[in-house]
DNA sequence: ACATCTGTCTGAACCACTACAGAACCTGTG
DNA sequence: CACAGGTTCTGTAGTGGTTCAGACAGATGT
């Protein structure tokens, strides 16, 4: 034997050309490549070999740097560890956050996770749903991803609409949600509030919409529907940009004031509709908090920077991915069982510079 | 045979339970697995192989819905067509934009990617790197990650400092963005202009300044030290939060005009520090751009909803990412050849309301 | 001395596909 | 009619691991 065993001279070649497999470890050793399989998986099979001989694999397999292939113990197990995440673009803001989440629940239970963004073209998803398949994950999570068909996979949905059976939704509780940012205007004696209603293609803005009647109802708030405007935006299916939302809510703040109607307080739809709004009051010489007070949602990075910086329901995007993975491993562990349809993750009012107590009247 | 030719009935039924495999394609034509195997990959040896037969096998394949199964042909071709991407944090901004880019290209060319964020934990970074090659991954591509050693595989580094035999770094024309802000600046009669370097630990502050040096020089602008201030930060290696950038800008920006020193312009290291900034400058009474001019670096989503909207000197993201995998994939696909060391991005400047002409004296 | 049991390890089959060498068949030719 | 030369297809042996049924040796019981 040339490699002495012992105290290992200063020998620091880990890998010197070729991967080491399974069959060279056995090779090294004079065992065969099923005691080596056995041994490295801690297989229960393995009980049967003696904890002496089990050293000596592991010994070997750390001196020859031995890594087993993923892909080869994937096709025999018909297990590859991994997920398909599907989303409209992954340099989205809310996407990328709830697919950070997602991340750090899978990496910690092992898992890996192929991402495609079908940028809201109804073809190419159906191509990366096939391309998936293909790469065998074993499960899908689609992120503000409409689908119309079940799918052949266990999947979980974030911020998706359609009720389908199997697949478990992922959605923000939109009562609490509405019940919060009411009830922190209402505490500040905001009586007259005005609403952007979210577009008619979103997912959220139905059941939001059901939230904040019932939230003004509880509250003893009525809606004026002069003060509720519907932000048109664009086409169902085409994603429109963020530049785009804040021109929006500049626009129809704008609007809001030519009402007549009295308000001091705006609940908009999202944080881009709030900021362009404030601007619009700022512009028509109106202060916030001190006339108009504004809440946003979402919490986007730009709502803490703004002057004066947001008050907004930040939806926890993390955490809403993290559960998501969460479940969707849970349903690959346990193949029968039901699972929920819906999973609810409670939003959090976070209060800054732009609300404030309303102004005398009313 | 129970299934007609022709006009086929309403059989709707594509897959009924396990997946088809080539085998059972063959099976149903009574050829050999080889022999599909051929047509289906178009395999140079189909030559051979009569177009009347490729055709009767593609329609078999096509009715039987056979999905050729990726892990398979991955172990027997030493090819997974997939690739490790390494980032600290893929919700953070700047990763997912570079993602973005990295995902387009791929995906076009037929590639998948794994991703894994290491929250510039060095140990998670080595880890994370055993468990992208036990999957095989043909190549890498870090984003925004510090690595020592060279590496095992092919890999591109974007926005890397280190020079490392092999890998190609993709990074901004930083002589360019200087002299792209530092000329408009200029132009608009600036000769007073206070500087914030980057942290010390930040990949590219120092190349930064070098070239805000240069371009300098060129433009016949002298640098003030008291007008220069280093942003401190926080201890190399913690990932650091944009409400401390934000808050730094704020403080510094105070600080700046505790000096004494007069000055008619600030170039920001980034965004959330001029936004900081300008809150600063605004809170004294001055007004942006008529007392002060400011230019940010980056272009954040923020930056286009400041009042004023800042100018800046946007990285195209998106593009980083796109060039970073198409070097990559030129690497793979010509192992032998030479790969430059580097791939300069130009930056481009984005005109706003936070710069206007120099106030009268200077 | 023989069967039985236990402890330790192994051969062969298999996962789904691909690469390679060559088989079987047909046609034309001298 | 034997042989060369195409054409069309196939058998076998991998790829790197896991799984299952059992082989083999030594100890134990009768």
């Amino acid at each position: 034997m040339s490699a002495a065993r012992g105290t290992s001279p200063p020998r620091d070649e880990p890998n010197s050309g070729k991967p080491v497999r399974l069959k060279d470890v056995a090779a090294h050793l004079g065992l065969s490549p099923t005691t080596v399989s056995l041994v490295m998986n801690r297989s229960p099979a393995a009980k049967g070999i003696p904890p002496e001989t089990q050293e000596r694999v592991r010994a070997a397999a750390e001196e020859l740097g031995y890594r087993p292939n993923f892909i080869a113990r994937s096709l025999r197990r018909q297990r590859t560890f991994a997920v398909g995440v599907l989303l409209p673009e992954i340099s989205e803001g809310y996407a990328a956050g709830v697919l950070g989440g997602i991340e750090d629940q899978l990496l910690q239970e092992g898992y890996f996770y192929l991402v495609a963004g079908h940028h809201s073209k109804p073809d190419l998803f159906d191509d990366y749903l096939q391309l998936l398949t293909e790469r065998s994950v074993e499960g899908l999570i689609l992120v503000n991803t409409p689908i119309e068909q079940a799918l052949s996979l266990p999947a979980v949905v974030v911020a998706g609409h359609r009720e389908l059976a199997g697949v478990t939704n992922v959605v923000i509780d939109h009562q609490s949600a509405a019940r919060l940012a009411l009830a922190h205007l209402a505490e500040l004696g905001h009586r007259r509030i005005a609403f952007f209603k979210g577009h008619a293609h979103s997912a959220d803005t139905e059941s939001r919409w059901q939230a904040i009647v019932g939230a003004s109802a509880d509250l003893g708030l009525e809606i004026d529907p002069r003060l509720t405007i519907q932000l048109s935006g664009e086409p169902a299916g085409e994603e429109f940009s963020p530049e785009e939302g804040y021109r929006e809510g500049h626009v129809f703040g704008r609007k809001l004031l030519e009402v007549g109607a009295p308000f001091t307080a705006l609940f908009a739809f999202n944080d881009i509709s709030a900021i362009g709004a404030m601007r619009a009051f700022s512009e028509s010489g109106l202060r916030i908090p001190d006339d108009v007070s504004v809440v946003g949602f979402d919490d986007i990075l730009s709502a803490a920077f703004q002057n004066p910086s947001l008050t907004t329901v930040r939806q926890p995007l993390h955490e809403m991915g993290r559960r998501a993975a969460a479940e969707l491993l849970r349903k690959l562990a346990a193949p029968g069982e039901e699972s929920p349809p819906a999973i609810t993750i409670e939003p959090e009012l976070v209060v800054r510079d732009s609300t404030g107590p309303a102004r005398g009247g009313g």
